[in-house]
Formats: C-alpha cells, structure tokens, sequence
DNA sequence: GTTTATTGGTAGTTTTACTATCGATTCGAG
DNA sequence: CTCGAATCGATAGTAAAACTACCAATAAAC
C-alpha cells in the first residue's frame, strides 16, 4: 500500500500532470534546484534534461516553457502557504493571533512545515524570494490570468485580507495591506540579503525573525490605532 | 548656440554615452517605446534596430546586453525622482508636508514635471510600473551591485528615509519604509490594472490619486500614532 | 497476444544574443 | 580645405535558447 498525496494545482499550467509520474517528479525537484543554482534566466529545459538524465523534448511535454514551470512552482508554494495559514489558525480565536501565524507562514513557511514529498521546500522558498514576481511580470498577464494562473496566489491574498478585516473592520484597505505583505516579505528578505541599505533588518544565518518584527510592526502599526 | 542638458548616469551602464550621439540618443527614444509596446522578455536589439532603421551591431557599441539598457532606463527615472523631491520640498519646513510631496513623486514624478529631452516620461513611468523588478531580481545582483548599478535606486531610498526619520525620529524601519512606499507605488498601480482583487484601489484613466491616498495612509499611520 | 496509447529519445528549425571585420561617411583640428 | 579620428552601416558568422516533428520502446487495454 502507498499513500500518494497529490498538490491540486490549475491543470492549464501542464500540458501533462508531472506528479503522475517518475519523470515528472524529477522535473519538479530538480528544475527547483537547477533554477536556484544558476537563475531563472539562465535556466534552460536542456540544462534540466541533462541534469536528469533525460532529454528537452521529455520537459516539454509536461510544460509548454519554462515560464509555465515557474508559475507551477510558485502556485505550489502559495497553496501550501494558504493551506498553512488555514490549518494554524483553525482553534484559534483571537484575530491578532491569527495574523501574527499568517505573517509567521507568509515570512517562511518552509521553516514551520515539514512535507512528505519530492520538493525541497527550503529551495522552492529561496526561488519564491528571488523569482517571484517574474510571474505576473509580463505581456502576458492579462491572458494567463484569465486563465487562472494566479487564482492561487489571489485566493491566499484573500485569506489574509479576511484575517485583516477580523482585527480591524473599518481599515479601509484590507486587501492592499495583504498583498504588501506577501510582497514585503520576499523583498526584505531578499534586500538584507544583496541590497542591505535598502532594509533596516538582518538575516543573519537563515534567521528571518527580523523580517516577522518588521511585518508584524507594519500591519499591527496600521491596524491597531488607538 | 545650444544648450543641452545631460542626465548624469554610472558610466559603467553603458560602453559609449548614449547621450552623446544622434543614434545613441534614438536607441533612449525608442527602446522605452518599444519595451513598452513588446515587454522587456520580447525586446530585443535586433527588433530595435529596425524600428530606427539601424543595426543590432550598431546598438551593441552602446550597450553590452538589453540588461544594461533596462537599468540605464530605469536609473534615469530614479535619477529624475530624486531631483523632483529634492526640487520640491526645497523651501518646505514641515517634514509632514515633504513626505507628502515625496509619495507624490514616487508615484509619478512623470505627471509632475515636464522634461525638455527625447524622453518619453510617460512611457518610461509605465516600464518603470511594469519591469523595474527585474532589474535587481538576477543572478548578477551582487556584482552589479559592487558596480553601483544601484547607487541611484539607493540614494533616492535614502532621501525618502532621511525625510521618514525627520516625521518621527523614533520609528525603527526608515529605510525599510522608504523602499516599501517605492515598491508598493508601482505594486499597487500595477495591480489596480492587471490583478485587482490585490488591492483595494482603482486607477481609472491614468488617475494615480488612489495610490497616493493609499500611500501616505501608509506612512503616516506607521509614522504618527498617538 | 495483438492493438493502441503513452512514454521517452533523436534530430531538426528558428530566434536570440552576441562578436568580428570592413568600408563609407562625417566632423572637427590645423 | 584637407587629414585623421570617430562614428556608423553592412555583412557575416557563432553558440546557445526555444521550440517542433517525428520515431522507437513499452505498458495497458481488450
């Protein structure tokens, strides 16, 4: 017996489901270490194929391009993020806690789950980091969001937003305040890291409770004004 | 007699001043042009040089690769920005008041200020919207940094901070501030247009008066709490 | 147990991102 | 007005990236 647990993702991204089979896993693995290694950019479905032992034309029957792959990648972390968010929070009553273990999973989900599967999480966040906003950074993002590219990525911002509205009903801009905080996150982690007069925090070691002081002071400072 | 006013840039952006010739000067003109119209992953040099009835050759003696184009294009903007501010807020004594006319700025110095160049600053405000990120967002950042590709983007967060710190001198994340208002600007203008349940605000017909609200909501809700 | 569908592998094409070379023109100094 | 340097255009070529079409092995279905 096997228990195979399946990340439910939008099917338009794949031409073929890669967690069907051995292949496709292997492309998800090693495309999140390759993509850390060398960059998005330089990233190419030949470098991949070699890396596996397989060939190009193999990766381009599970994804149309590499861009596809880096959305798919992300949307994988953006659910297990919300998934996060939603199993913390589930007994918990009071709103600023609530918010205080959203900001906790938005920092760095990876640090506070373990998963069961092929995907090395700490990787897949430091792409997130990094590559995240090539995503919707396009020509293209009218047509792929129609698609439902990026339902993932807007119904996390929800949950936050609501999360925000439960600490405070009459802030006037709940969803604002949550896709700034998914973004701030990214960009402060990734200025201490290369650009540190950018920031005031440290990541000092994969340390990123800085970066969960500064978001909490953000939403709180402007959520909670007496 | 002429006069002609140059924009002073980090002269390791460019192989030959653009500034300096007929040609160098079109290759400004029309690449923000073109950028706009294709997006920086499409645009390429080739596609550029027929647009001005030149060569891909002629176009590489200026700059070494489009990357280097995209981060002359956007520290001119930053360049301009920071003079706006600077221009601005000159005879200002209210630091509350400068920091408005900073988040102004931030959100469109195009709209603010006229230019006498071949510069397009509408446009080039709309690639600065849609593209800026992937100017620090590479493999590269660390060298280009070491390069000072960047010395403009920071000093422009730094006058930002400098006035944050003079609103409230006890608020520990100036700088992190400063770089956010910057980021959310182009965030938020560029979520209102393509991913709008991102953001609680709208911009219709180019009318950028939404993001400043949410802006200076920001800031002064962090900087001034009673 | 043969057919069929799925999988993986080979071999191309077009485009991108450059580099090198060589004339032709232009532009300023003497 | 002329010489020389700078500038530009034209051509050609290369390596890699981004795909596509097609073929072969094999597993599954009837």
């Amino acid at each position: 017996m096997s228990i195979s647990i399946q990340m439910q993702l939008n099917e338009r991204l794949y031409l073929k489901n890669p967690q069907d089979t051995k292949l496709g896993k292997k492309i998800i693995q090693y495309s999140i270490i390759l993509i850390d290694e060398i960059g998005f950019e330089a990233f190419t479905f030949k470098k991949l194929a070699e890396r596996i032992s397989s060939t190009e034309a193999s990766v381009y029957r599970y994804f149309e391009n590499k861009h596809r792959l880096l959305v798919y990648l992300l949307c994988w972390y953006w659910e297990w993020m919300k998934f996060s968010i939603d199993y913390n929070t589930m007994n918990i009553e009071d709103p600023k806690q609530k918010l205080k273990i959203a900001i906790s999973a938005i920092v760095d989900t990876s640090r506070r789950n373990t998963s069961i599967q092929f995907v090395d999480e700490d990787v897949l966040h430091r792409i997130v980091v990094a590559e995240a906003t090539k995503a919707y950074h396009t020509k293209q993002v009218d047509e792929e969001n129609k698609e439902g590219f990026f339902l993932t990525y807007k119904s996390l911002a929800k949950r936050i937003a609501k999360i925000i509205k439960e600490v405070n009903p009459d802030y006037p801009y709940p969803r604002a305040l949550a896709s700034t905080l998914l973004e701030m996150a990214n960009n402060h982690i990734y200025f201490a890291q290369h650009l540190p007069s950018l920031t005031d925090i440290e990541v000092k070691e994969d340390d990123l409770s800085q970066v969960e002081e500064l978001l909490e002071d953000f939403a709180f400072g402007l959520l909670i004004r007496d």
